[in-house]
DNA sequence: GCGCTATACAGGAAAAACCCTGTTTTTCAT
DNA sequence: ATGAAAAACAGGGTTTTTCCTGTATAGCGC
């Protein structure tokens, strides 16, 4: 028997992919809970014995899909976890691969593949498609001829973009930083030309884009 | 028996919705097609008879919702329209609203809902819920007290909002839209005002908030 | 010590954004 | 048809952003 704790937001969906694995599973499976968010997993994992693969969204509101696979890597570190989403980020994947998921699929996937994923994880421990292996490819593209690497930003810069979509000037957010407005002068200049935009208002879709802020 | 179109872009939500509605109806149903954008739809509806209620998504490529009530009620204006999505903003209610769909569930439900709507909607013609006259009620009072409506912007000022989310300067933009850069200068005021915003990138945040622009 | 790189900072200037006030034109309901 | 509202437009001003070039300092490898 094999045992599935189930975490998405959305209800519909939750059942509906209940009534597939048990419809469509060769295995006899026994979903031990279900939640719509991390709080609601950390309430329930421990009321039932340890499930043998955590199927997993990332975006859930009050405590998000990488918060709760952070929590569980602390407190539950041998549950697998496979995620499923329709967020196929670069970063989200890689982020999530950083943490030690055992798999990644998207929610644009047939029934079968959804089976075969999970028997993938509680038999051999990870399940990764060409899909993942793609994306992993393009982010290591990211890195131009010198071996730099394009996107990832330091703390400094992080935070200035994160000010940087607001509506204080540039003189406030130098305030803010704690800096000259100088300094706060050439990290535009810096990113403007690291993310390739040309103005402020590209910088904060850059930022929302990337999730850098949140909305 | 009940015929049955699916527009959702995601497979894995598809045939859960499927495995959920064949279980759980009391009615025997029989599923017409599945379609996972309005450009699917257009091609398959022609190829079967016309059913008798069309769930649909909103978020999809290609052919998003919107446009795929449009067509229908064109080409099919019997057919009627469930709308089955995660997207709960008023704007979007509304708008399905006045385009005449037939009900507004959100994926956030339990299945036993989703039947009573189905079932509705080809029994009595129409769902709505609670949930739905909450935000038409929360939209009526988005007017102030002088009766003016606060948040709608017409076509001009979506259009230049649109184009405020780019690196055009203000003066192109008055090029894009044929516009005297003063003209446009009024613009960005009127919706500084209307959308409290401060700059240029509060306008850029609000615009991404409210889906008038996609990432 | 000597380069190398990253970070913090300046002067100066041009461009763009922002913010008033006020005029003309178009639209539209009665 | 006509008066009110909305849209388009200007003059002219201040502030902010953007973009140069160039300097000082601190850390690090060898």
């Amino acid at each position: 028997m094999l045992h599935i704790g189930l975490v998405d937001d959305h209800t519909l969906f939750r059942k509906g992919i209940i009534s597939l694995i048990e419809m469509a599973c060769t295995q006899p499976v026994q979903i031990l809970f279900e939640a719509a968010n991390g709080l609601e997993l950390q309430a329930l994992i421990g009321s039932a014995t340890a499930p043998d693969i955590i199927i997993m969204d990332i975006n859930m509101p009050d405590m998000n899909g990488f918060d709760s696979v952070l929590w569980l890597k602390e407190t539950y570190p041998a549950v697998p976890v496979l995620v499923l989403t329709m967020m196929d980020k670069e970063e989200y994947i890689i982020r999530m691969l950083k943490m030690g998921i055992k798999g990644y699929l998207s929610k644009d996937v047939e029934p079968k593949e959804l089976g075969e994923a999970i028997h993938a994880v509680s038999n051999n421990g990870y399940y990764y498609t060409d899909f993942i292996t793609g994306k992993l490819i393009s982010t290591l593209q990211q890195y131009d001829e010198h071996g730099r690497s394009l996107s990832p930003l330091n703390e400094r810069e992080t935070e200035f973009l994160r000010l940087a979509c607001s509506e204080y000037t540039y003189y406030e957010i130098a305030a803010l930083m704690h800096l000259s407005p100088k300094t706060v002068d050439g990290y535009r200049k810096a990113l403007f030309e690291k993310l390739s935009v040309k103005n402020r208002v590209g910088l904060a879709l850059y930022a929302v884009k990337h999730d850098i802020v949140k909305l």
